[in-house]
DNA sequence: ATCCAATATGTCGCGAACGATATATTTATA
DNA sequence: TATAAATATATCGTTCGCGACATATTGGAT
């Protein structure tokens, strides 16, 4: 009974179990850039568009200041970015990739096809529709959760 | 340029972001219990099957021992499991339901089913269909990506 | 001009995740 | 039957995530 109970049947799981099996193929890709895969996600949002406020960086990652300050604090630390208050408004805290940082894009080019190649189905273009579409059925999953997380209590 | 490292294209992320904002979507009725979205886990595993080694927990939530034995000692604590060695082979810390454990389960039958709610999808048959074929996509990605992870380096 | 709510960031503490490493027990092998 | 290899668990240190809370700055409303 209860079977709605069994981790077979859950929803959440899946999710949870693949989000951490990737990060971790893409773990040998990362050490050798010496970074971490949040970090790796600050830089891509970075290499995207470059001198953002702390919560313009956290809106694309779906993640709070107490989380990102550290992180980008730890960047700091390792030359990655440079953090400055806005001239505009000194609330903001400003983050701009360092030269260093900027550098690391070329050397991450290779990493998400890394990740396909890992996986075998580099080559195979039926397999990568397949995940191209599966990627955009959980960002529609997505909308809808930040849409309810953002429902007032 | 380098159009493979937006956020935007990436397979990883979705993931990543999708993980965490269903765990959140659980929160409230994960507090209203008392525990946290890993505890919930391992509970829903000894509910389906009782008693089972520490190891045998890691493999079903594709968690090592250095996550899980913390985990465990916490939910120790609390009084929702116990921890015992295996009279047969003395290695084995073998987990087990308590009462209060037991119990819970009769309170988390409803978990599932708030989520489907709370996204105002829990009478839209075929959304739910669309979520159950969802499922099955990543739990195939799921052992593509424990099969890489396996391969000798 | 003054006060106040909104906004932006940061701090603190706890509970994961996980790499590296240690310890104890069992099993296999010489 | 010693002894090495394999197995099972635990410990330690670092980096997230995040709830709760504190601080500083800004933009309005009086």
């Amino acid at each position: 009974m209860y079977e709605q109970l069994k981790l077979e049947n859950q929803l959440c799981f899946p999710f949870y179990a693949a989000s951490r099996l990737i990060i971790r193929a893409y773990q040998k890709d990362l050490d050798a850039l010496g970074i971490t895969y949040p970090q790796y996600l600050v830089l891509m949002v970075l290499w995207e568009k470059d001198y953002l406020s702390v919560i313009e960086i956290g809106e694309k990652l779906v993640l709070n200041t107490n989380t990102i300050t550290p992180l980008l604090k730890r960047m700091e630390q390792q030359g990655l970015i440079t953090r400055s208050p806005s001239s505009k408004d000194q609330r903001k805290t400003m983050i701009a990739l360092s030269e260093k940082g900027k550098a690391m894009q070329k050397e991450a080019t290779q990493i998400p096809n890394n990740l396909l190649k890992r996986l075998h189905i580099d080559k195979d273009e039926e397999k990568i529709e397949e995940l191209k579409r599966l990627k955009s059925q959980i960002k529609e999953l997505i909308e809808l959760l930040k849409a309810e997380g953002q429902v007032q209590p």
